[in-house]
RNA sequence: AGGCACGUAGCUCAGGGGGAGAGCGCUACCUUGACACGGUAGAGGUCCGGGGUUCAAAUCCCCGCGUGCCUACCA
């Protein structure tokens, strides 16, 4: 395999699919459930089953990836756990749609059949996003595959259901609570979307009982009148002179309201009278309990008018509140009609319009668990990432209500509770009762609703790991490494899962948080199938590659900031990926039959300067790339690499050693001559060097590019399997040289110097032209020297004299690069009006600098408050500019004379 | 109504008290033996506005303006 030819572009397809094949059938992705390294465990965001991977997965996940792969690569005992969420109200919607198409419902089918048939769904359909994040390149350990219904997790629900009911942390109760009316069940506070609606407020007169006049009200939802049971003042009110039992007419129902007197009213809003509808109002439930008044429920659970509406029953609720409106205009009780701005609560699965219900739910009693979840993070036990989230965590967390779970469902776990019908005994417990224990009866009917889905994701970090059963992989694994998710669901998910692992494992669930943040589109809007937006990740994927839509999430992946990615952004990355093969490719060529005779010592005392300056630069990327991926900080990882690979590795180094690979006999080079004693030839060196650097480049990238690396590693002589298993490179003192940078940094430096001069003097490329730098330095000199043909190699210079400073040759363009002029030989070819403008031009630059500079040298305060090194800084830097300006001017006047002439 | 972000080159953004940066785009030149998915060079900025702190502010503080998002039972 290793003598083969690299292909010119980098084909990404085929490639991807050999190695993930690989990868998952050597069982490079599995973790030990005891092992003597370092745990580092990850539990996947679990997809619902539902779902097609969309960008936010891709983003999520190739997060995850990265993070693994790097630990594993470090030597740590990697788990990263995946699965899939039953997603109960999702889940049965898409079912119930594939009945209706055959003309059938889920009534027809009973319960049990029903159940059966999702599962069949589930076999056939719901392994789809699993194989979607192969193709990411996912390295989850898929043998431990979990999915929320699965047997062993719903022995965790029931035991956690049992459990937090024995400790008085779950009841039943009639409340009211939001309440989907197209789903036909209640919603949690959380599965509510609220959005701004244009609405009206509606003013009707509420006549009284007995005598003239009336009270005005105020509502938004004129269809809840019906149920009206009171109608609300505030005692403080002084418009409002009624006496204890006055009594209003409800319009349209004839029937006798009291007015009530309560502080709850707020007298600025409205009329300052406000209608009282326990049944459809959560506020309003409130208010009636403590005045003990009648509740009267006027819309049923399908959202039309029920029994109590008298002549409206049987509309739609929407459509009875335009008839309200007509009858009561008819009525004359209806005085204005105001437009009014307000929010309306949604499904979050169908955007059917919530309605607050009363109804009988099970509820987790919340405040106990949430103090516990404050106060692991107030200790630290759990840090969030970016820390802006967690004052986001503790808002939520000290505000939260009680969370309604049942759910009337039938797709979901079955809440573990049944009704003695003989005496009516309520029995919560982990498998059906044979009998009831309060009256011994044997009729018992289990609760027919489902918990919500959340509440069997929120035990996901130890329900997957073998909980309840005293798992080694719990023991291993929990408390996990780090949680990464979106914040859309911090609520939802991670606060819940902080509540649940801290009562049951008595730890938090994971040490950190890494929150991240949305992927838009390339206008900044939210992707939604129904704007048409979305960019499907798979035809990226099949478009540009995995590794470049993957490098692409990591670079624009800043703490804080929503990625708003395009096509565009994803091909440049693709270009990267490409010109890291042809790096490659280059590299291979001439690595074909290099043997590494040693490591780094081996080889060092031989190395040439460029040598030297890639290591050292290598060096410092490796430290950045560590240090960003330990502060999740992936932008500046891939940032960091990206430089390297290209500008610096491509850039300066290929172009460098270059003459050295191609030259048979590259004695010739006399650079860094002390290496005689190891008989390591120059040539040798670079090979070494280029050799050991794309090797270390290669497993940095790893991480983010898994298959490109492993392709090109797989072709890299001398070194043994998978990139997988190759160690994550350490930072080395060995490989600092700042002398190194240094030199290299002046040689890079005269070099753009001379190229601005041709650029800008349109010295066409392939010329090659003669020039000289002058250096007042004598230890410039001789450095310059000793690298002078590869200088006149990157410049393409026939020639190249380093001298002291002199006499200026004629007919040429300068440049400076610190106290050095460079001259560039334009013998007939320079044109003196051009040379003459550019000169001015970078004068005047100089001059502007210069100008700010003086300024700050001039203030009396500057000098005596400001640091020594700074002044002394500012103070060089004017030196340096002064300098710099002399020698244009010198020059300027030089071509001055001689374009006159 | 409260809270949190964000506003830097044409676009997308990094940076975060003492020299304004990157990628893409743009302009000019170049089929050099890894790569035209390439190379070299270049143009382009009141760092949203206004105050304050400081010797020094794009950076810290305050006030605006604008843009997103989240939370909330005021009908």
């Amino acid at each position: 395999m290793n003598s083969e030819k690299l292909d010119k572009g980098y084909e990404p397809n085929e490639v991807e699919k050999r190695w993930y094949g690989y990868w998952e059938a050597e069982g490079l992705f599995e973790a030990a459930d005891v092992s003597t390294k370092q745990p580092f465990s990850i539990v996947i965001p679990p997809p619902n089953v539902t779902g097609v991977l969309h960008m936010g997965h891709a983003h999520n996940n190739t997060l995850q990836d990265i993070l693994c792969r790097y630990r594993r690569m470090q030597g740590y005992n990697v788990l990263w756990m995946p699965g899939t969420d039953h997603a109960g109200i999702a889940t049965q919607n898409v079912v119930e749609k594939e009945l209706a198409k055959e003309g059938k419902n889920r009534h027809e089918l009973g319960r049990k059949e029903f159940i059966k048939q999702v599962w069949q769904w589930r076999k056939e359909y719901g392994g789809l996003i699993i194989n979607q994040l192969k193709r990411l390149g996912a390295s989850c350990d898929w043998g431990r595959e979990r999915f929320t219904m699965d047997e062993g997790l719903s022995r965790a629900v029931r035991t956690v259901f049992v459990k937090l009911y024995e400790d008085g942390l779950i009841y039943r109760g009639n409340y009211i609570i939001n309440w989907c009316p197209r789903c036909l069940t209640a919603l949690s506070d959380l599965e509510v979307e609220h959005e701004d609606h244009n609405g009206h407020l509606y003013y009707i007169k509420y006549p009284f009982e007995k005598g003239k006049g009336g009270v005005v009200v105020a509502t938004t939802r004129p269809e809840t009148m019906l149920g009206d049971t009171a109608v609300a003042v505030n005692p403080d009110d002084e418009r409002y002179d009624i006496e204890e039992g006055t009594t209003v007419m409800l319009p349209l129902m004839n029937r006798k309201i009291p007015i009530i007197f309560d502080k709850y009213v707020d007298t600025r809003f409205g009329t300052g009278a406000l209608k009282i509808t326990p049944a459809h109002d959560p506020n309003d439930f409130e208010i009636g309990k403590e005045h003990n008044l009648d509740v009267v429920k006027v819309i049923g659970s399908d959202g039309r008018m029920n029994e109590n509406a008298g002549p409206f029953q049987g509309q739609d609720r929407f459509v009875c509140r335009e008839k309200i409106i007509e009858a009561l205009k008819v009525e004359g009780l209806l005085e204005r009609v105001e437009p009014y701005q307000h929010s309306v609560g949604h499904c979050y699965r169908c955007r059917t319009t919530v309605e607050p219900y009363l109804s009988k739910q099970w509820f987790v009693k919340v405040k106990p668990l949430a103090d516990e979840a404050i106060a692991a993070v107030k200790r630290g036990d759990t840090r969030i990432v970016p820390d802006m989230w967690t004052k986001t965590y503790f808002d939520w967390m000290n505000n939260i209500r009680d969370w309604c779970i049942s759910r009337q469902i039938w797709w979901g776990h079955r809440i573990p509770a049944w009704a003695c019908e003989d005496c009516g005994e309520l029995i919560v417990a982990m498998d059906s009762p044979a009998q009831c224990h309060g009256c011994g009866g044997s009729t018992l009917s289990q609760e027919p609703d489902v918990l919500d889905t959340w509440f069997s994701s929120a035990l996901w970090p130890f329900s997957t790991m073998g909980w309840p059963d005293d798992a080694d992989a719990l023991k291993t694994f929990y408390p996990t490494s780090v949680l990464v998710t979106g914040f859309d669901i911090l609520f939802f998910w991670v606060a819940r899962m902080m509540m649940m692992g801290l009562h049951f494992m008595k730890d938090v669930p994971f040490r950190d948080v890494y929150i991240h943040a949305l992927v838009r589109d390339a206008d900044g809007k939210k992707m939604s199938k129904s704007k048409g937006n979305v960019i499907d990740p798979i035809y990226v994927i099949d478009k540009f590659g995995t590794d470049a839509f993957r490098f692409t999430l990591a670079a624009f992946a800043a703490q804080g900031r929503d990625i708003k990615l395009s096509e565009d952004r994803i091909e440049g990355y693709r270009h990267f990926i490409n010109k890291l093969w042809n790096a490659s490719r280059f590299s291979l060529m001439h690595l074909e039959d290099f043997r590494c005779a040693g490591s780094f010592s081996h080889y060092s005392k031989d190395l040439s300067v460029a040598d030297r300056w890639i290591f050292s630069r290598l060096n410092s990327v490796a430290e950045n790339v560590l240090r960003a991926l330990d502060e999740y900080k992936f932008n500046e990882a891939a940032g960091a690499l990206y430089q390297f690979v290209w500008h610096e590795f491509c850039d300066w180094y290929l172009e460098i050693v270059k003459p050295v690979l191609y030259d048979e006999k590259p004695s010739g080079r006399g650079e860094s001559g002390s290496g005689q004693a190891s008989g390591v030839s120059p040539h040798e060196a670079a090979l070494f060097t280029l050799w050991s650097t794309l090797n270390q480049a290669l497993r940095l990238l790893h991480p983010f590019i898994p298959f490109v690396t492993e392709e090109i590693w797989d072709k890299l002589p001398g070194v043994e399997g998978s990139i997988m298993k190759a160690q994550f490179p350490v930072t080395s003192s060995d490989y600092r040289d700042p002398e190194a940078e240094d030199t290299m940094d002046l040689i890079m430096g005269i070099t753009s110097g001379i190229r601005n001069v041709r650029g800008e003097m349109n010295v066409p490329p392939a010329l090659f032209v003669g020039g000289v730098v002058q250096c007042p330095d004598e230890g410039v000199r001789e450095t310059l020297g000793e690298h002078r043909e590869m200088i006149m190699s990157l410049a393409k210079l026939d020639d190249l004299e380093i001298a002291p400073p002199g006499k200026r040759p004629a007919s040429s363009a300068t440049s400076v690069y610190g106290d050095n002029t460079i001259f560039v030989s334009l013998k007939d070819i320079i044109d003196f009006t051009a040379e003459q403008e550019r000169l001015n031009k970078e004068i005047a630059k100089i001059d502007k600098e210069l100008k700010g500079i003086s300024k700050k040298l001039g203030n009396e305060a500057f000098l005596a408050k400001a640091p020594p090194e700074v002044v002394d800084g500012v103070r060089a830097k004017e030196e340096r500019f002064v300098e710099k300006k002399n020698k244009l001017e010198k020059h300027l006047a030089v071509v001055k004379g001689l374009g006159a002439g």
